[in-house]
DNA sequence: CAAGAATCCTGTCAGC
DNA sequence: TGCTGACAGGATTCTT
């Protein structure tokens, strides 16, 4: 999916169109993603007005006049295109609609549909299910390396899983986890427990360079994510181990004993690092 | 309780 | 060109 730094970005560009404006019109042209939408969104967006924004890990919160906030997550595969009103014809996989009073259309297309989109009352939003499990934002001050070897104490999984974890740390996914693994020095099949002291130093820092620097390149675009303003990220450039099987590692002091980036397979999700610089 | 597998869904790509 | 199977950014739910 869409991970911390696209989240991030579609965020920031749902804000630029939305923020401090009026929903003119709400459309839902399905019952469902992931779960049911819930009952009367379309009626309940529609001539909603917008206060503002936040991201809690991989979710988007659009907080609402009238004290409710719109949950937004975009799972696997989904995006939000923002275009000038006009077209009548909905765009395939295109779920929900919304349509400002500037005259922009922002439609939420989910071609696998493993997003959701739910409300809930603003003062309570930390509360609601999907968010009140999670672990704490990666950007934020209080994740810091003591935090984060607390949650890995005692844990007997690769730190690869436990990262992915999203009650570990909120926002990583495939991606960011062996990017940030590979900067850390750290193989993703050492155990999570082990990961304390001098390396749980090095990953914090690297978890946090890893995303900032992504979200500076406005995301990593894949076949179907585009920053809402059909501007493509260019993280994915910067990649240096994720896709990357059998290349040579960068870090490598080269042959002999580089055997190149290796994929392995864990917990069904394909991890790759470089064997001789990641232990 | 914790960890791993199965599952939801559609699109794309490699290989035949 | 067309078919088939593997695989894809996630996270819940089910099994061990």
């Amino acid at each position: 999916m869409p991970e911390l730094p696209e989240v991030e970005t579609v965020m920031r560009g749902l804000a630029a169109r939305l923020e401090g404006r009026t929903i003119r019109l709400a459309r839902i042209h399905r019952p469902d993603l992931r779960w049911p939408f819930p009952a009367g969104l379309a009626a309940r967006l529609t001539g909603a007005h917008v206060l503002g924004f936040r991201r809690r890990g991989k979710y988007i919160l659009m907080r609402l006049a009238g004290g409710e906030s719109v949950l937004i997550h975009l799972g696997m595969s989904g995006r939000m295109v923002i275009t000038p009103c006009g077209a009548n014809t909905v765009p395939a996989h295109e779920h929900l609609t919304l349509e400002t009073e500037e005259g922009w259309r922002i439609g939420f297309v989910d071609p696998r549909r493993f997003g959701c989109v739910d409300l809930l009352a603003t003062a309570a939003e930390d509360a609601h299910r999907l968010l009140a499990g999670l672990g704490p934002e990666p950007l934020e001050a209080a994740f810091t390396p003591a935090v984060l070897e607390a949650a890995l104490a005692g844990r007997i999984t690769p730190i690869k899983a436990a990262l992915l974890d999203q009650r570990t740390v909120a926002g990583l996914g495939n991606i960011y986890v062996c990017e940030a693994l590979f900067r850390a020095g750290l193989s993703p099949r050492r155990l999570a427990h082990t990961v304390a002291g001098a390396a749980v130093r090095r990953l914090v820092p690297a978890i946090q360079a890893t995303l900032t620097e992504a979200i500076a390149a406005g995301g990593s675009s894949l076949r179907d994510y585009v920053q809402p303003s059909g501007e493509l990220g260019y993280f994915q450039h910067a990649w240096k181990v994720y896709g990357r099987e059998g290349e040579a590692c960068e870090q490598c002091p080269g042959p002999p004993g580089c055997t190149g980036i290796a994929r392995i397979v864990q917990s069904g999700r394909s991890t790759f690092y470089c064997r001789r610089m990641q232990r």
